[in-house]
DNA sequence: TGAAAGGTGCCATATTTTGGCACTTTTTCG
DNA sequence: CGAAAAAGTGCCAAAATATGGCACCTTTCA
């Protein structure tokens, strides 16, 4: 049998029983009294608590809090998450946003350090306007579905994006831009970047856009946004955006 | 070098050089071209996709969308971040919110099927209350956070919760609660639970709490709490509170 | 005191991984 | 066209690693 499933088993095992003996284990799982204790040492290293009591009647015992999970993900969905949990702390305490962030922390150290800067600098990009106080909750307003997938290849990417525009007086034009905020002002929904063309900043309504595209290849430094860091602080934008 | 490490490397040099070929890798990273070969397979069937070219001028090509983090998360962490991304749907429709719902799936997936019952119960125990229009995002309130760890354990492990209590006239008393639901009515939070020795349902102003102390081993239902999935929702709350 | 429990060190054996080689297919360049 | 360079496959012996057995240690409890 494979190490990794083995390993599982004796975790679960211990999950079911609640106690048990090296012994006992090494018969359910299938394996020897040696392999087992292995086993144990190598859990404990991948951060199982696994408490022992020595002595006749003693045993193994799995700390149910220690449990852990080793999901796979994507970078993009790395990425919402910590936009999910950024929105909640703006939002104010809740119990457990530091072991929120604990998580969060984790996952960025196991994304390399490059990914973590672009993520840094994404989230500086995403800028959510409060509620005014006669708007409920659910007037936070939205992205059209379809504009979604152009937007984060470009967002993650840092390539230009193409699309049709529709401005206030109806006219259609084609711009290109780089992207460098998305400006939430609920229930409006602004992409803010510098067009190419115009050799100028320039805001974008969301529900304007149509046949979005990244331009694969390019890509591109905020240098048009000297903020440190790379980010471009809400004050600023809506500074520029008024 | 052990194979973890290798295929780290291989991972990390694709990412630099953009594109490669497998002799070039076998090079870099110190190995046979048959291994990087092999490798190529193990990270294909990890979920990188690795674009390959045949023929002179090839090479192989990382997808860096396809970059995967394999942050290993206790139990309480996934809790946390979960009731992150909870909030934050409750609050509204932000961009990216599927692509963290199916983070969240994921790392849900690769937890035992009873830990996931836990977490859904869990989470429709924490009813946060809307902001008044007066209120400001930062009126939320918290909790104390010398509280923390002794509620996270007896809603984690449902183990009954031992504390001091002042009420209104400043009594005091000792309670031990089955704690049912954490109330957020900004900027006051309760502790909603059946007080074990009045045998009633009682709310507690978490200000008021002192010395919470989870008692170890114990273990009960959500008994008294009479709702489909074990789960009591914010409306009946709000009735039995007023 | 003896039995039952965890834990360690050692070593021969079993299993898995690795590297080399010969080979195929595809593509590009001269 | 033909040679070169690239990915990819199958096979096998050698190298590395994991396993199981054994002897032995300490602790605990009846």
């Amino acid at each position: 049998m494979n190490v990794r499933l083995r390993q599982d088993a004796i975790v679960r095992t211990l999950r079911r029983n609640g106690t048990s003996t090296i012994n006992r284990l090494a018969q359910e799982v299938g394996t020897s009294r040696r392999t087992v204790l292995r086993d144990i040492i190598a859990l404990r290293d991948q951060g199982y608590v696994i408490h022992s009591d020595v002595g006749r009647g003693g045993g193994l015992q799995l700390d149910p809090q220690s449990m852990q999970t080793t999901a796979k993900l994507s970078v993009p969905e790395v990425f919402a998450l910590l936009i999910s949990v950024a929105a909640m702390r703006a939002a104010g305490n809740l119990p457990f946003s530091e072991l929120a962030d604990a998580g969060l922390a984790k996952i960025e150290k196991s994304l390399p350090a490059d990914k973590v800067k672009d993520l840094r600098a994404f989230l500086g990009c995403l800028h959510i306007g409060q509620l005014s106080p006669s708007q409920n909750l659910s007037d936070m307003g939205t992205m059209d579905r379809d504009l979604l997938p152009a937007f984060e290849t470009a967002f993650l990417d840092r390539t230009f994006i193409r699309f049709d525009y529709r401005d206030a007086t109806g006219k259609q034009t084609q711009r290109e831009v780089e992207p460098q905020a998305i400006l939430i002002l609920p229930p409006l929904w602004y992409l803010v970047g510098w067009d190419l063309k115009r050799e100028g900043f320039r805001h974008f309504r969301m529900d304007r856009i149509g046949q979005p595209e990244a331009v694969a290849g390019t890509r591109f430094r905020r240098r048009h946004v000297p903020f440190e860091d790379d980010v471009c602080p809400y004050s600023e934008l809506q500074k520029r955006f008024a």
